[in-house]
DNA sequence: TAGATAAATGGAAATGATTTCTATTTATCA
DNA sequence: TGATAAATAGAAATCATTTCCATTTATCTA
């Protein structure tokens, strides 16, 4: 897709390939992805594509705020990140590790309402902010300052 | 502390000594932890104690609900749970990584009032709700569901 | 439009956090 | 106090993720 092609040039990042089917792919399926999941898909189109190129180039497109990195009990996901979609909630169960995805928002209806819909009790919360620190932000060309 | 040990009581684990000084350390600095760390802190004390063990014991603990387990962009993190401290908000930066902790609520507040105090641009968030799910909820004890 | 150059890639290998295995020790409960 | 199930140590295995390096490719300029 085209649009894809004028973000990464917009974030200064060299159009491969490569970087368009990853981008493709996370669009298209919006929904959590390991990065192992990611390059099997990529595979089906692509011969020849490592695994450690996956790595980084969801690396770099989460970096660049592009695509979302979420905090798994055990393994990085990423999905599509878009404006219309700043906020993902999930419920991870302490004891089995499962997460769930949730569609709605405000935190005290969401705990009463997870815990009817789930038949599940919510013991904590954790608020996970993602975004550029000054540091970082300072560092960001003016252009791609434009999509943040 | 005796707290700790009607806390490992009413879950039905075991009373060791290395649990109540896992206990010990989380509680006493309420910050949150690498595995890692909980094991440099416990072997200032005691002699022998594995960091298999120090996995162990943290996993078990959070499963219970008497710790709590936040993830990180590279490691898993724990922190002492108590009533008084249910929710952990953080700010992690997209590009360097960087995890700073937040002690104010309210989301949209959060986020405009974190973009001034760190000079940063929050592009995404994530709220993470820890607890039990159905099944994980109908294993548990009577007793130590009295806890929740 | 070709050549120079910095960045991206593949594949193999390394890394390092986390888990597993097994024999031994220990907490609990009757 | 003894029986038993759970916890532990230590070594070794696992496996997601990263690094290395030689090769390829996108981009920019002359």
């Amino acid at each position: 897709m085209h649009e894809h092609f004028m973000i990464l040039k917009r974030h200064n990042l060299k159009v491969t390939p490569k970087r368009l089917a990853i981008l493709e792919i996370l669009s298209t399926n919006q929904c959590l992805m390991t990065p192992e999941v990611v390059w099997k898909n990529l595979k089906v189109k692509m011969k020849k594509i490592g695994l450690p190129t996956v790595y980084r180039n969801l690396e770099e497109l989460s970096k660049n705020g592009i695509i979302s990195k979420v905090f798994h009990p055990d393994r990085k996901l990423y999905y599509y990140f878009c404006k219309s979609l700043q906020h993902h909630h999930h419920f991870v169960c302490l004891s089995c590790q499962r997460v769930e995805e949730i569609n709605f928002c405000n935190i005290e209806e969401i705990q009463r309402s997870i815990e009817d819909k789930l038949n599940s009790k919510v013991l904590s919360h954790i608020i996970q902010l993602n975004g550029l620190c000054s540091n970082c932000l300072a560092k960001k060309s003016e252009r791609s300052l434009k999509d943040l």
